[in-house]
DNA sequence: CCAAAAGTGTTGAAGTTACACCCATGC
DNA sequence: GCATGGGTGTAACTTCAACACTTTTGG
């Protein structure tokens, strides 16, 4: 602990640690089971009890921006560059700092404990197979956890994944981001399978493919899965001038 | 000028400015022909040459959250309260300040005019009509000027209006905001022409009124409009009930 | 042979687009 | 009476929702 504040004093003599902004980071993955999010251990735990996890987060540097802050972040954690990034907004309540707990953690790491601290929430879509899960400055350990049974996070982290969540959804619905959690190469029941994930319904099989196909975003490739105990699926990829396109002009719909 | 700092500065003794985080407002507002932005002017005009405008907009106190501080903004600006109000985003370049002029600007009103500030901005809408545009701490004087004529703004403020408004656009298309730029009540050519104003596009009259009735939200009235050279147009209002659970729920639609 | 997911079409309902004329009013 | 925007219906087309069976593989 010690240590760690150590390190990150020194840094901010170098840098210029900017304390009254920080950046925290919805980052979610997906098992083909079920959505994650990735937290980390703060590890006060002092009074034997099991302190509670907290999204990955850190102040920012006054030479750089709310995007590369993120883009950092994100990186020092799971070692990936380049990944889906978007901002959900700033968070700054004054009382945002809940709890003793919360409060011991914020010791420990910050020159100035009280002041009060706005963050800007970003939430990232990644493929959860090629990411290594780095301890970093901010971040004793870190672990992926099912969406669904995150039931409390430090400070307003809950309130942050909720609303980053929604714009999830949201942006799901308007746009084709749902592949940015899938690897290079994946198959059509994959896909589906995240879409009712994300969106925590059933979605008919028949129906989902037609819709997905005629987006005309994706390439279908000759490979097969192999070592499935049924009927191996083709695998696809995306056609990037078509989903590039695709995304950024969505497919909205009110739209006279 | 002088003046207006050692207001502020009397301000900040009793209630704590925080100086690291702002607010910008970009309030939108319909005239029954076009879109038009709420700009402040600086007032910086010793070398004669016109100073730029920008967004209203005020460093946040410390006792109060984001969204009041965008509320208090609002109100100071147009006496209204309970406007439309929805948060962009965080801005936050470390050299969003760009220009000499910019640079006095902050010397004047700002205690530590060489610090980073980053901002969140809001965009809000509100019916032009029962909207005072007053002076406040932050403004010398306030007008009202059509967005498509807005060509620069002081600090990086064009990019947040350019944000706030494709968000507005956006948002346009999935829930029914447009009426708040409207008076309570209002006709549904004059929601026509806002439609095709924000949307810049022509929208045809018959299906445009078919899908808006269709949604189930407006109650027409008998009162009728008086004084106009054609036939005169019915009021309608809204429905509050069915209006808010769509503003809620919104009518998405890659939808499954 | 069994379990498990892949893959495939049709039909009826709903929604979308494009389009033209008469109406009520002020001047 | 003329200019102006208000108000209305239909037909062709596209999209959507609901639904069941055969195929291929591993074990």
């Amino acid at each position: 602990m010690e240590e760690i504040r150590k390190r990150r004093d020194e840094m901010m003599m170098k840098r210029g640690l900017n304390p009254h902004i920080s950046i925290d980071c919805v980052i979610f993955g997906f098992d083909f089971e079920q959505l994650n999010v990735l937290v980390i251990r703060r590890g006060v735990d002092k009074s034997k009890k099991k302190s509670r996890m907290a999204l990955p987060g850190d102040l920012i540097y006054d030479d750089e921006n709310l995007d590369e802050a993120a883009d950092r972040i994100l990186n020092e954690l799971t070692g990936l560059k380049g990944v889906f990034l978007e901002q959900v907004g700033a968070f700054g309540d004054p009382d945002r700092i809940k709890t003793d707990d919360d409060q011991e953690w914020l010791r420990s790491i910050r020159k100035k404990p009280e002041a009060r601290v706005v963050t800007v929430a970003y939430y990232s879509l990644l493929p959860m197979d090629n990411c290594k899960l780095l301890a970093s400055s901010f971040a004793l350990s870190a672990e992926w956890k099912p969406l669904k049974e995150i039931n409390e996070l430090a400070f307003d982290h809950l309130d942050i994944l909720k609303d980053s969540y929604s714009k999830l959804r949201a942006k799901l619905a308007t746009h084709p981001i749902g592949f940015n959690l899938l690897p290079e190469k994946f198959t059509l029941g994959q896909l589906h399978k995240l879409y009712e994930a994300i969106l925590e319904k059933d979605i008919d099989k028949r129906n989902f493919r037609r819709k997905i196909l005629k987006l005309d975003i994706l390439t279908q490739l000759e490979e097969k899965q192999t070592g499935v105990a049924h009927k191996p699926s083709r695998f696809v990829k995306f056609n990037e001038k078509n989903y590039k396109k695709l995304s950024e002009t969505g497919f909205d719909n009110f739209s006279f």
